[in-house]
DNA sequence: GCGCCGCTCCGAACACTGTACGGACACCGC
DNA sequence: GCGGTGTCCGTACAGTGTTCGGAGCGGCGC
């Protein structure tokens, strides 16, 4: 009668010994986890990697698993999204009155938003899928601390709106430019200055038509390129924190 | 013998009459139509809704026949993306001597940009995936007007590119965020009047521990919704190009 | 005229994708 | 004991981008 193996684990059929026992020990799975683990994956494996069953795999858990605690792929890249701001710098209002000092923490929320989107270039491929990014806590947070900033600094409710508007709106785009150009150039496998060795001739070749690109390209670019950016990037917030605080200025006057 | 019938148009097995011919009438297929009819398709029905294989049958094409034109599907979109950038007003560079003339054509250059991406939302969600837009003939052109005009009006190579990324990268960032904005409200398939007096009330209820961001919707979002983004991006763009001015003024007198 | 190359087109196939569905199972209050 | 609830997941479906092999064709050298 005994068909089954000694131990009872034939595989199989099921029997009280092979049977999964006590699976709940603590819920295995959990929204937290799951974003943590594919803003993991997002980070080391970029935004190809990331499919619902790799992501799953890494967690030990079925694929369809996942949407009991995400309603779906999206949901979960806002959620992604969102703790991405939560990790930035957010200095204090204090002290603000002082020219320096609110234009020292505005370029530290800038540099912070800029440098999070440049550790994490896959934002970019993202950010047209999670329409409604300002409504996550974290976003939410972070306008909230800009706009302290400005209005400490003596700016009111509409022109604090506009000058974050003016610096996030910049800093988003420049860096989106530039993350998207930096995944390309890892995609196809070539370093930074091995392109420039490489592929920067025939681009320079192909500016013929345009004098004024052209020079930009054969005496700018051979500098230190990240660096350059980098500077690049600092002096443009300055730009426009010139013309923001220039209309503060007006203001007061008039 | 005669086992076809009398014209000779039994399918299946081919005879000399209903053996395709000529097929080579016209090349029936090139770049520019696919990239035009994937210009179309993204244009009708949005990102999600292009496929290789769709698009091949919006031009009575197989599939796979697509691949000897185009490398692949982000080739593709880098193709469609620098259209776009081709159709834009490009002013020319005479008069910009004048400061209000050279500000009034940095103000269509951007107003220009930034309108095509709102007429072209899904471009947001391509942005990551097209590394290297700025090397497009068409996108070349566009830098190639504005550093122009910015020389024109006075300014350095250098300066000129700063202005240029400033303006260029604001604008970028505004429009992507507001265009990845309308198009999740439109996949939501509410209209945004719809949206205003449904959601709003719950996200300024989530506000409530933001008390800056919590004066803002309640004050300033009532009024009509994309008049309102229309003057906040020209007022975005104003403070920026203040700055740029106040930065060759300095040149100019020390 | 013939053979052959190269180009264009495409059907079939592969490896994957997001996710709906329905079932299995553990835990809870009754 | 029993139903309900929440979690987990195997299976399945309807696609996706792209590779491969081959078919038909125009034009070239001979």
């Amino acid at each position: 009668m005994a068909a089954t193996s000694e131990d009872g684990t034939t595989p199989g059929i099921p029997t009280p010994w092979n049977r999964p026992q006590r699976r709940r020990e603590q819920p295995a799975l959990s929204r937290e986890q799951i974003v943590a683990e594919a803003f993991a994956l997002l980070d080391s494996d970029g935004i190809e990697a990331l499919s619902m069953r790799k992501l799953a795999a890494r967690l030990n858990a079925g694929a369809t698993s996942l949407y009991t605690h995400v309603a779906n792929k999206d949901e979960l890249l806002a959620l992604v999204v969102d703790q991405i701001f939560g990790g930035l710098p957010q200095p204090a209002a204090e002290g603000s009155e002082v020219p320096e000092v609110w234009r020292a923490k505005v370029m530290e929320l800038a540099e912070g938003m800029r440098a999070a989107i440049m550790r994490h270039p896959w934002m970019v491929s993202v950010i047209g899928d999670v329409g409604m990014i300002y409504l996550g806590p974290n976003w939410m947070r972070l306008s909230e601390t800009f706009l302290a900033v400005m209005e400490t600094a003596g700016f009111d409710t509409g022109e604090a709106n506009d000058a974050m508007s003016a610096v996030m709106g910049y800093t988003i785009g420049t860096a989106c430019v530039e993350a998207s150009w930096v995944t390309a150039l890892a995609r196809s496998g070539q370093d930074e200055q091995e392109w420039m060795n490489r592929l920067l001739p025939a681009v320079i070749e192909a500016t013929k038509e345009f004098p004024r690109l052209h020079r930009l390209y054969t005496t700018e670019v051979p500098e230190e390129v990240a660096a350059g950016r980098d500077s690049n990037f600092g002096r443009g917030v300055d730009v426009i924190l010139d013309g923001v605080e220039a209309a503060l200025a007006a203001r007061r006057r008039g």
